[in-house]
DNA sequence: AACAACTCCAACCGCTATTCG
DNA sequence: CCGAATAGCGGTTGGAGTTGT
């Protein structure tokens, strides 16, 4: 094993290890990019140029952003699957710094597969535990208010965004209500009201809306995004968890911030 | 605790398109 | 124009990690 007939040593295939990696990074920030299967050899690696391009491109290259779809994303996949089919790379070049791989990956498990679901059958994907009881009780105390009729008038005036992204969640597009991140981000509910917007990838219907009803519940609000706001700058402010009132889930999330560009 | 089922994603494969001598 | 080499694309798979029983 690991050898040719010929006594060369066998390309290796799989995962790729961290000194892979750095050779191919040092490689190519020296002599730059060139053909893949002599870049392989000169660099010293035992893989083919095949192999090398796509781990340069889908993961060490500059600029490569990983996970995380935000909602805008989300929303901009869909939009353009519908438009475009299957064209994973055309759709890429719409999302800046992913790639062509994550998107069709994202589409194929997180979308395909899981179709949106109506927002009468509201999905508890994680039912508080005893111990979340009293925190819930305690967000409820802030969030209930200001996260109902009013908040969908807030709406559309900033060009900030805040994205809350559930961590370790089944379903994307979960996000908590603006008080709740207001409260995570130790920002002023009020002032984060206007600039808090969120979108759930698994909405049916209300796209062209400035809010929303979630498949989880009544408590989520959302309004469309500005769609390129997620290129760059993105800052984590805070996580912690947030708690749907009406559904009786809980779940942690991590808060983003997305400047004004 | 152990096992099964499921999810996610990195990486491979095969094919087509493009480039170059 | 032709054929080989290379690059790019989309489909598929293997396996690690997670969740459910």
């Amino acid at each position: 094993m690991g050898r040719t007939c010929g006594g060369e040593p066998a390309v290796r295939k799989g995962p790729w290890t961290l000194e892979e990696d750095l050779v191919l990074v040092g490689y190519i920030s020296q002599h730059g990019e060139g053909s893949w299967d002599n870049l392989a050899r000169a660099a010293g690696l035992n893989r083919n140029g095949k192999s090398c391009r796509l781990r340069w491109l889908n993961y060490l290259r500059p600029g490569v952003r990983r996970g995380g779809i935000t909602p805008a994303e989300d929303a901009a996949i869909r939009e353009l699957h519908a438009a475009l089919g299957n064209k994973w790379s055309k759709i890429a070049a719409h999302l800046p710094g992913r790639t062509d791989n994550e998107i069709k990956n994202y589409w194929r498990t997180r979308i395909q597969r899981r179709p949106a679901a109506p927002a009468s059958s509201a999905q508890q994907p994680y039912r508080a535990p005893a111990t979340a009881t009293a925190t819930a009780a305690a967000m409820t105390a802030s969030e209930g208010a200001s996260s109902s009729s009013s908040a969908a008038a807030s709406h559309g005036s900033s060009a900030d965004w805040w994205y809350v992204e559930p961590v370790n969640h089944p379903e994307q597009g979960a996000h908590c209500s603006q008080s709740v991140a207001a409260a995570a981000a130790g920002v002023d509910s009020g002032s984060a009201s206007s600039a808090l917007t969120s979108r759930d990838s698994s909405t049916t219907a209300g796209v062209d809306g400035q809010h929303m009803q979630t498949s989880y519940g009544d408590r989520y609000y959302y309004s469309e995004l500005s769609s390129a706001a997620a290129a760059d700058g993105v800052e984590m402010v805070d996580a912690g968890s947030f708690w749907n009132v009406d559904d009786d889930f809980w779940g942690r999330f991590q808060m983003l911030h997305y400047p004004d560009s």
